[in-house]
DNA sequence: CATTGAGTCCCATATCCTGAGAAACTGGGG
DNA sequence: CCCCAGTTTCTCAGGATATGGGACTCAATG
């Protein structure tokens, strides 16, 4: 759905269609049986059968007693091993209950992939709406407040490179779709030091982010706080950032991001 | 580490390299280099090298700034899809979290697949020794209350199933190291309803599992309290077994496992 | 400056994957 | 009970595809 054309100077074949087949499976609601498998990914039978059976055998997918498949609890694992890596997720995540306690409404915790902002974890307040939001999942730059934030305080060539490769998708009226247009929202955003999405992304949702800085002042990720726009108005914005900053200054002390530069930045790439 | 010759029937040595590859680096503790890849398992430079491009146009491993590779976090997007399809993880977890209150000790969500426990949740108590757990990560059943426990309520057939499987790895004095000891130590899981880990995987740690029964009675996963044997004593542990039972009610009720049978299972496989 | 080791890239070859097709199931309905 | 349609499993030979030898670059080291 994301990238459907994974072309790329190097190519393995095989790996390329199994990640299609993890896709498919991940995106499907129910499980899904080897002939829908098959035909979504144009694949012949047999050679879906034989990935898929591949993939059983390393536990990526598994088999419902009807027989179906979906994804395994293999890739479970993977993904907490590899969000492990980040500490940043565990030393977090007491910092942001307090913001979620403070604020009442939901908060989230981004790193940036490439162009998108991936979600690394979420707090919601004990009673409230459910954000629809996916742990995990990524979102384009443009239309939300910790792309904004973690763009402010890039460096300008990190930056024309991702406003190169954003397609300014439109979610909303109020979608910001040009790459002009965002950079001045982006001096905006540097100046006040904080970034608002104002109903961008979606009809009545209202978020605002700070940007998490190591000891060099590069973004390492965000954090934001997002409520429906009745609850979130303009008037609460600054005292909602304030909480965001204190925030977010805790979890800089707690990672070690003090001001005096650090020695070696090896364990923390951006 | 755990089952280091996948073979079968079926085979597509390009998934079984990627999956090497994301292996070792989920394995490993920091970022390696392509040299490093290349020889742990055994490639040839060029093949390791155009694996890991591949895997990270996929964005299944990244580059730290100094060119190193580990896990990338489309993993972590998996993984949270595959966890979400079982969405006994989210209904338990207020009842865990209650469970932990309680108890004061960490508390284990886990499921069986194959034959082997696999952890989907943890919850720690405010103040505790760590435990070392993995979410995600998965034990024999052997030593583990969780394992016994589900074990217990299976069908016979699945049982002798499983324990053909077990290689009854010794981890302290105390494992259950045979087939036989492990059946008469179901038994006496059965008759008590809840299962003991005395020390058997690791020294010094004491766990009491009890299983989650679905309509048709059939142990879909099962949930433990973990402590330091000082702490969970002999004399504790009907208490404490008695706030299991009492949360595993409450995920029951939540799940609509009533006792009523449901008319269909077709969502809920093993 | 030579040397060593890591990473990137190219390309002819043989290996490994592909997909046609047939067999084995499954589960309705007549 | 039998047949049929849909699905899954299995086999195999041909050829597309991944492989790995090797050349090249770059950085670090002596």
């Amino acid at each position: 759905m994301r990238d459907a054309a994974p072309q790329g100077t190097y190519k393995v074949q095989a790996l390329d269609r199994a990640f299609a087949v993890l896709d498919l499976l991940g995106e499907s609601e129910t499980p899904l049986g080897l002939a829908q498998v098959a035909s979504s990914l144009q694949l012949h039978k047999s050679t879906a059968h034989r990935f898929l059976m591949v993939l059983e055998r390393h536990h990526m997918v598994e088999r419902t007693t009807n027989g179906k498949f979906r994804l395994g609890l293999r890739l479970f694992d993977f993904g907490n091993r590899a969000i492990e890596q980040y500490d940043l997720r565990e030393r977090a995540q007491p910092h942001l209950r307090r913001l979620v306690a403070e604020t009442e409404e939901t908060a989230h915790l981004c790193v940036l992939e490439q162009a998108r902002v991936i979600y690394i974890d979420k707090i919601e307040p004990a009673r409230s709406v459910r954000m629809i939001t996916r742990i995990g999942s990524s979102n384009p730059v443009h239309c939300t407040s910790v792309g904004k934030a973690i763009l402010a305080f890039l460096p300008e060539e990190r930056i024309s490179d991702i406003l190169r490769r954003t397609k300014f998708e439109r979610f909303t009226q109020r979608t910001i779709a040009t790459a002009e247009a965002l950079r001045t929202e982006i001096e905006k955003t540097r100046r006040r030091g904080y970034a608002v999405d104002d109903e961008e992304y979606e009809e009545g949702l209202r978020c605002i982010a700070v940007p998490l800085l190591d000891a060099q002042r590069f973004p390492v990720g965000a954090v934001s706080v997002s409520g429906p726009s009745f609850r979130v108005t303009a008037q609460k914005l600054p005292s909602i950032a304030n909480h965001l900053v204190q925030c977010v200054r805790g979890i800089s002390a707690d990672m070690g991001f003090t001001s005096a530069s650090r020695n070696s930045r090896v364990a923390w790439p951006a």
